[in-house]
DNA sequence: TTGACATATTCCAATATCGGCATGTATTCT
DNA sequence: AGAATACATGCCGATATTGGAATATGTCAA
């Protein structure tokens, strides 16, 4: 038995390139899925099956417009994502490379 | 002939939970194989394939030991992610969206 | 050298993912 | 009603991913 992981969160939406292509297009405000797939240059059915991952992790909200369906950026679910990334901020952050100079400078004159 | 889109960037390391929790395991400091098998309750192989697709992305580093190998955070790359969610910040930020109140505000004025 | 220990790698089965194509569904237009 | 438009969904094939089991590799200890 072999078991695969499906954890269709914020982190697995936004690992597809494609789809950050779609938000990143979104960022400019609502658009249809024509719009979407003119702006991608790929096919439509690959347009809406990226939209459906994204609507199902609750990043984008649809809104229906006649025969069209304008979809809208939610970056809420982002949050997540940011609060997880920004834990290891201090990793690379001169500012907290700043900070720990100044640590190891204090802790060297402890030792003293 | 159908295509999947074999991204391995820190994008798609971060995407899969059971690495978000090595990199977890390893904020707290360096670690061995045995010690990140043993906090995440998985068989030695598991961790080793995951700990190969960190070290691929350049999300950990790892120093011989004797007959250990000892696994150093890299957050780095993690950087790449935070930037690209943070351009997202406004959409969720509470900061922002007093800042869009006050917009609004100037607009309906403008609008008189 | 032999054996125990620590880790990496290989092979395999189950499942997930992605794109292409065809088709279904809803809406508008004539 | 019938045709056209806009989008969603289902099916398929190719490939990727994951965990399990076995095995290979490297290091230390007796």
């Amino acid at each position: 038995m072999a078991r695969a992981s499906t954890t269709s969160d914020a982190f697995n939406a936004v690992a597809e390139p494609r789809r950050r292509q779609i938000l990143d297009a979104l960022a400019s405000g609502e658009h249809s899925v024509g719009e979407l797939v003119e702006a991608l240059h790929v096919a439509q059915p690959v347009v809406s099956k990226h939209l459906k991952v994204l609507r199902d992790v609750d990043l984008v909200s649809v809104r229906d417009a006649g025969r069209q369906r304008l979809y809208r950026l939610n970056g809420a679910p982002l949050r997540t994502i940011h609060d997880w990334v920004r834990s290891y901020e201090e990793t690379w952050s001169e500012a907290f490379d700043r900070m720990d100079g100044v640590l190891e400078e204090l802790t060297s004159q402890e030792d003293q």
